[in-house]
RNA sequence: GGGCGGUUAGCUCAGCCGGUUAGAGCGCCUGCCUUACAAGCAGGAGGUCGAUGGUUCGAUCCCGUCACCGCCCA
């Protein structure tokens, strides 16, 4: 059974992942889900057009980390892997695509373009899921879905209708964020606001029927011309002369009204504004109040209007120009200051978005987030990391309606009717073949499209069979945990708690675990215009899925970013390389031993170090399963690094190593070993699938035992109850701090490195037995002699605590019992750095209140420590003097 | 303007309920190609835990103020 010497993750990852899928092993059996205790959760769905970025790996890497953990922990567990046809982008792409061959989607036609969709969904939308089967994600693909699936298009037409008949879906004309590029209103959220160094322009206007003037401030004077009115507060003294008043719109030449409104800030410009009711929310909100008529001046394109007289047709911007200048002209243009203005843009597309009144769908908010909020203070859905919690309240409690018509051709088409006799609304599951009003036959389908969001917000129960009462809404519903980043929190978090809620009368998940953002080494945001983006397949390809896994796991503590630099994939892959050569050397000497049909268990008469690594091992699956189990990956994948390297590997091997050379045949010692390494492989398989399924595999094969066909489908590792053998712990603590002290003494004295040399080993106390003396030797490169009592003299090349004294007998030490100069140096520093710590034992200890208030194990721990440093500064000292 | 988070080794970050001489990875220095691994091994240097005041027997940790940085919302 050899392995090849270098770790070469190519070799053998494809092959599983492919292995994984074709074995079914990760379908998921709704019937063995017993309640409470199945464990489920599903993919936040990535968007259809898109291609998997290293934020996705991350997220992925910590869902496959928990669903490999509760799947090897006996519990049946599904996740749920699928794509959203995120309308907007996949609608750019395909026009993009169309554009290519010179077609419009106009040109088309509706059908015709959506089928063209599809047929491109086929043809390119697939290449993210081969993207995460390269990660060696555990999900069942026999139940993938796509948001505008069959199943799922039922999910949302039922949820629209039920919204509408509880009156929580209302249609009308409003104010919306209207995208002039993408020729669709946006909701709030998917608009971005920039601070951008602008110009306020003071605007004279004079009032009606005398030659006095008032001057209004505005950053975007264009949309003067559609001015119905100015607005002063009412409690403004310097305009109560204007009171029922009108002003002459300059260029217009239209008589507006002066009204007064709460709205106006007194302390704003001059402290009158212009109402620009129809490209204003404000203003569109005032001009409801005072009954103002409504001027459109900039159509859906971004160009003037036919209302705006002479700049009929001209674009938002030059218009601004144009206006600008004839106002200079007219000498109404009094004055021009920098301004800081925030303008909104389109999140997708960067256009500077129009607000344009427009005729919407929009759900009610307030009694769907009244529940959600109630959901999360009751505790029915967690938080992690909790403080996230206060960022979801803010947002919950300012909730806005949400505008949920798009005006494009891919999405889920309203399920509304208008009537062209009646012109009523039927809203219905199937398309009705008459006005539920007037019984006409004349119906037309709304036209607008539902915005991505609503459908994914029924993702974690519409890829389950809701609305019907399925089999796996049973088994799996509500899912158990929800991972993904907070940047969509509110997008999608919020709205499926809303609408899980109450489309379900349950929560959609118990816990939201809410992760940081990969940025790039200099905490920027990673994206392909900076080019500064890491990509996962390339440096999967270079370091391996689960070096990268690793090292992405470790690099952040929960709810953190990451600041990512190449080279902690070096530190992964180096990691999986120690993996792979931990178990070459076991492989090689069980080849050498001729072990075959080795079992797990405990040997009759375990070694000191089999006892010791299993208390060890022990620690480190209690860490693991704790650490998962309140979703700290980074702590978990810790302590694995740490046990797995400088446990297992710096002190267990070395020291086993050794005994597989001078007791080939003894099973004992290949038991321990083996159980031990096997049980390491399978607390590590949910971190690193791929290069444990590789070795355990191999290590089965020659295994006299029962097994499963995948190391993923047998038991995850758990603490034993018994607590740590103490003695075991001090016996090999004592092992080691003798090692660690002869290498000091040859480092500190450059003793050749190569050179075996004779050394007494004075023990005061515990004693080793052969075994255990002859590892000492070997692991510090001594002839080592073992005796009572303490070291005779005091000088050479000594290191002397309260336990033992080490005398190493080289030539250096041959000077007549002094000490040399680095062995001085160091015991100098070390009673240096000792006699502070006992200052402090030695105050704090006297002080009655101490005594009083502190915890008895504080007081013994710092007790004996005292007298530990006590006994060591006391020996270091004679040493020193002597 | 409102809210949230951060400031710990050269860099990136851990640090539990306040309790040993504050840790890791990377980088740095010294030595070693030791029969699993030079992607390695052994040894080492490097910190007034942002500033200041308070609570406490005891503060990197809790509280107040300030400075700087970042994010979200308006």
């Amino acid at each position: 059974m050899q392995l090849e010497k270098v770790y070469e993750p190519q070799r053998f990852e494809p092959h599983w992942a492919q292995w994984w899928i074709e074995s079914g092993i990760y379908r998921a059996d709704a019937n063995s889900a017993t309640q409470g205790r199945a464990f489920s959760l599903v993919i936040p769905p990535p968007n259809v057009t898109g291609s998997l970025h290293i934020g996705h790996m991350f997220e992925h890497t910590m869902m496959d980390v928990a669903v490999r953990w509760h799947r090897m922990k006996g519990q049946a567990t599904l996740w749920l892997p699928g794509t959203d046809h995120a309308g907007i982008a996949t609608q750019m792409v395909v026009e993009r695509f169309l554009a290519s061959e010179n077609i419009t989607r106009r040109q088309l036609g509706r059908a015709e373009f959506e089928r063209r969709v599809w047929q491109w969904k086929e043809e390119y939308g697939g290449k993210i899921n081969n993207q995460i089967r390269r990660e060696g994600a555990s999900v069942d693909w026999s139940r993938e879905r796509f948001t505008m699936d069959a199943g799922l298009s039922r999910a949302v037409r039922e949820t629209f209708v039920r919204l509408w008949d509880r009156g929580l879906i209302y249609r009308g004309e409003y104010m919306v964020n209207w995208c002039p590029r993408c020729q669709t209103a946006i909701s709030d959220l998917e608009t971005t606001h920039e601070a951008v160094e602008g110009q306020l322009w003071h605007v004279r206007y004079r009032i009606a029927g005398s030659d006095e003037y008032v001057t209004v401030a505005t950053t975007r004077p264009e949309t003067m011309l559609g001015d119905t009115a100015v607005a002063v507060h009412p409690a403004d003294p310097r305009y109560r002369h204007l009171l029922g008043k009108s002003v002459i719109l300059p260029l217009m030449n239209r008589e507006i009204p002066v009204v007064t409104d709460a709205m106006v800030d007194p302390k704003f410009g001059t402290g009158v504004v212009k109402i620009t009711p129809a490209h204003d929310p404000n203003d569109f909100e005032a001009a409801k109040r005072h009954n103002l008529p409504f001027i459109k001046v900039i159509d859906e394109d971004a160009r003037m209007t036919a209302a705006a007289g002479r700049y009929a047709g001209l674009d938002r911007f030059q218009a601004r120009k144009r206006v600008l200048a004839a106002l200079e002209e007219t000498g109404d243009l009094v004055e021009t200051e920098p301004y800081t203005v925030s303008v909104s843009k389109c999140e997708r597309c960067k256009t500077i978005i129009e607000p344009l009144v427009s005729t919407q769908w929009f759900v009610h908010m307030k009694p769907l987030s009244e529940k959600a909020m109630e959901a999360v203070r009751t505790g029915q859905i967690r938080f992690v990391p909790n403080d996230r919690e206060a960022l979801f309240f803010q947002w919950m409690e300012n909730i806005r309606d949400w505008c949920i018509s798009r005006q494009l051709w891919w999405g889920h088409r309203i399920p509304a009717w208008h009537c062209r006799n009646c012109r009523q609304i039927t809203v219905a599951r199937e398309t009705p073949a008459k006005c539920q009003h007037c019984h006409s036959t004349e119906l037309e389908q709304e036209s607008d499209v539902l915005d991505t969001w609503f459908s994914s917000g029924l993702w974690p129960f519409s890829t389950l069979g809701w609305p019907d009462d399925t089999e796996d809404l049973r088994a799996f519903y509500p899912t158990s945990l929800m991972i993904t980043g907070f940047d969509i929190l509110f997008f999608w978090v919020s709205r499926m708690i809303m609408l899980g809620i109450e489309m379900t009368g349950d929560v959609p998940f118990r816990e939201v675990h809410i992760h940081g953002l990969v940025r790039d080494a200099g905490k920027q945001k990673m994206s392909k215009t900076k080019g500064n983006v890491i990509d996962p397949l390339v440096i999967m390809d270079k370091y391996g899925t689960d070096a990268c896994r690793i090292a992405l796991l470790i690099s952040a503590a929960a709810g953190s970013d990451i600041a990512l630099k190449e080279d902690r994939m070096d530190s992964g892959s180096g990691f999986a390389n120690k993996i792979w050569n931990a178990s070459r050397l076991l492989f090689l000497n069980m080849d050498r031993s001729g072990i075959a049909n080795w079992k797990r268990g405990i040997a009759s008469d375990p070694a000191l170090e089999d006892q010791w690594i299993r208390g060890r091992l022990d620690a480190c699956a209690r860490a693991v399963n704790e650490a998962l189990s309140s979703h700290r990956y980074h702590e978990a994948g810790q302590a694995l690094w740490d046990f797995v390297w400088h446990d297992f590997c710096d002190w267990y091997l070395e020291i086993k190593k050794l005994r597989f050379r001078e007791n080939s045949g003894q099973d004992d010692h290949w038991t321990e070993a083996l159980t031990v390494y096997e049980t390491m492989l399978r607390l590590l398989h949910p971190f690193m699938p791929f290069i444990t399924e590789e070795l355990w595999q191999r290590l089965v094969d020659s295994a006299g035992f029962e097994h499963a066909i995948s190391i993923s489908l047998e038991h995850y590792p758990q603490p034993r109850q018994e607590s740590e053998n103490t003695v075991t712990s001090r016996q090999f603590g004592l092992l080691q701090e003798v090692v660690r002290a002869a290498r000091e003494l040859r480092a500190d004295n450059k003793l050749d490195p190569k050179a075996t040399l004779a050394a007494t080993l004075y023990l005061h106390s515990l004693v080793f037995d052969a075994d255990n003396l002859t590892a000492i030797a070997a692991l510090s490169k001594l002839m080592l002699e073992q005796k009572a009592g303490s070291a005779p003299g005091t000088g050479g090349l000594i290191r002397a605590t309260p336990d033992f004294d080490l005398i190493i007998n080289a030539p250096a030490s041959a000077q007549n019992g002094s000490l040399t100069p680095e062995t001085r140096l160091r015991i100098e520093k070390d009673i240096a750095a000792k006699e502070r710590a006992i200052e402090n034992s030695r105050r704090q200890l006297s002080d009655q209140t101490f005594l009083n208030n502190a915890p008895p194990h504080v007081i013994d721990a710092m007790r004996a420590k005292l007298a530990d440093y006590e006994a060591q500064v006391a020996k270091n000292r004679k040493l020193l003097d002597g």
